[in-house]
DNA sequence: GTGGGTGCAAATAATTTGCACGGTA
DNA sequence: TACCGTGCAAATTATTTGCACCCAC
């Protein structure tokens, strides 16, 4: 339940950080950038700031509760952290956002950083595609 | 030769057009952002502005000469394009960035985006590693 | 000569921060 | 009540743009 996950990580449940989650939760699979939750939950007849988003997406992110994308744009996009890892393809003509897993694509990533004498910590990775005809 | 390229891209032969490319190709395999090559050139005893090179670089990754990478941190870094496709380990401790190919990756993600009904345009592959213990 | 190119400073855009007030524990 | 959290506006940071002058062709 959403106020428990807040507490969780040590916040205070107050008004916008519920607004915030909830709207997320509403939404399963879905990317936002700071500004559209704004503009939603200003429609939604609250009070909230745009600088208290990005405050508590920070939060949150670091909580993780949340998951912060950086697509080639520019601007971030966060989606809930349902716990499963999934990366992302892009079509460059509609915007459209589809998430994907592929446990050969994380083996091999695994893989290719032993390979240089590394261990792996995180990853990006966004292939950018069209509709095939 | 730099002067050659410059005009293949259909762009006058301007000095920091030349600087920047010299710069890039005395460093081949690093990244800068444009404020290194910025204060790089003007030590270099340069005129030249920081305006300058965000739109030379602009040029050049649109003509196929540089490209452009964008790693988690925010700011962009240019290297110059070799022809020769590679993808990106990032060291978060050191920031340190090394080069990668993989053909295996390479072929996977095609095959991935055609499960999904796509045609693979580009991707963005970083991964964040720590050297192994 | 003329139109593209440049440096500078001002304009944007995304995000962060300072501050006085308000609400949670 | 104490202090964290908030809204707003101002500050930052990375990048872009307007403009008068300059230079490659």
């Amino acid at each position: 339940m959403k106020a428990q996950d807040i507490k969780k990580a040590g916040l205070k449940v107050t008004l916008p950080r519920l607004q915030v989650l909830e709207y997320l939760e509403k939404h399963p699979g879905m990317h936002f950038t700071a500004d559209e939750l704004f503009t939603q939950l200003r429609q939604s007849s609250s009070e909230i700031g745009l600088a208290t988003i990005y405050r508590v997406l920070n939060q949150f992110e670091t909580a993780g509760l949340v998951v912060k994308h950086q697509f080639d744009n520019g601007h971030s996009v966060y989606e809930l952290d349902t716990g499963e890892h999934h990366d992302h393809m892009v079509d460059v003509d509609s915007g459209e956002v589809t998430e994907f897993y592929s446990k050969q694509l994380e083996d091999l990533q695994v893989k290719l950083a032993k390979d240089y004498g590394y261990e792996l910590i995180d990853h990006n990775m966004v292939l950018y595609v069209k509709k095939a005809k």
